[in-house]
DNA sequence: TATTTACAAGAATTAGAAAACATATCTTTC
DNA sequence: GAAAGATATGTTTTCTAATTCTTGTAAATA
């Protein structure tokens, strides 16, 4: 479903909303030790999603990552897309090019359902939203 | 969600379910055509199909591949796993090594439900079923 | 206050692994 | 002997990973 740079930034950005804020920033390491993920391919990332303004960033000594208000407010289907592409959730499950209501594929209602319960949770919801069940249910990541 | 061998593997079956049976063979040539996928490498997904015994063949002229009535009665997601691996539904969606129903991720409950929702169509429908629907819909592959 | 120094992100390059795609040869069957 | 799958090998592309160098910032120091 996600490619495994979308697994990592999911996480990182969950991870980020929880444990940093604009005075608390946290450096890759930190991180990449945190989720035991590869040091300097979530580097790669996190500098992907600080591009698109989906996480905050810092240089020199103190430095690190950190999600802004603004950050916070952003939904998590934004980090989806800007690693792996706006069409993510509107291809075919089985590749077909014109698979749509009218020219149905056998999977494509069961998918649809699908798609619609986790884009919902992905575009409504906020990156805080989202963190915030985190913390609720002591859940882990 | 599936791989690209994946797809073209459900789509070769969904067609050979249609257009084939014991004495209507279909060469891999005809079935690359109309699928509009690689030569090639349909034939190796075939040939991996035909060794997990999903699909039947014959070698020598007029042979090819068809789903005998055994072929037929075989449920969707067989095909499946036999090109992606049995876990590819069991997986955490973020790729946690311990995500389950006591530790969930933040997406686990969303994800559960459509895994269960085409699982079930995978798993309880026959090849045969589910081309049955094919046809009566006009859908397309 | 100006300068140095250390720290951490940013960017670009290289390398390795895996997936996707292609070809050639062998074997079976008609 | 010709047709068609089976097997084995080869190439290309994409994804993942690691390295190195550059840039910017903060803190220390003179």
């Amino acid at each position: 479903m996600f490619s495994n740079s979308c697994k990592y930034a999911i996480r990182a950005v969950l991870y980020l909303a929880i444990h940093s804020n604009e005075t608390q920033k946290i450096d890759t390491k930190t991180i990449a030790g945190a989720l035991e993920v590869p040091l300097y391919f979530l580097a790669k990332i996190l500098q992907q999603l600080s591009k698109h303004n989906l996480v905050s960033s810092v240089k020199g000594p103190g430095g690190g990552f950190y999600l802004s208000e603004q950050n916070l407010e952003i939904p998590l289907q934004k980090v989806v897309e800007s690693i792996d592409g706006e069409d993510i959730f509107q291809k075919c499950i089985i590749g077909l090019p014109n698979c749509d209501s009218e020219n149905p594929c056998p999977l494509h209602n069961e998918y649809t359902q699908f798609r619609e319960d986790l884009s919902k949770l992905l575009k409504h919801q906020t990156i805080k939203e989202v963190a915030e069940n985190v913390d609720l249910n002591g859940i882990r990541f």
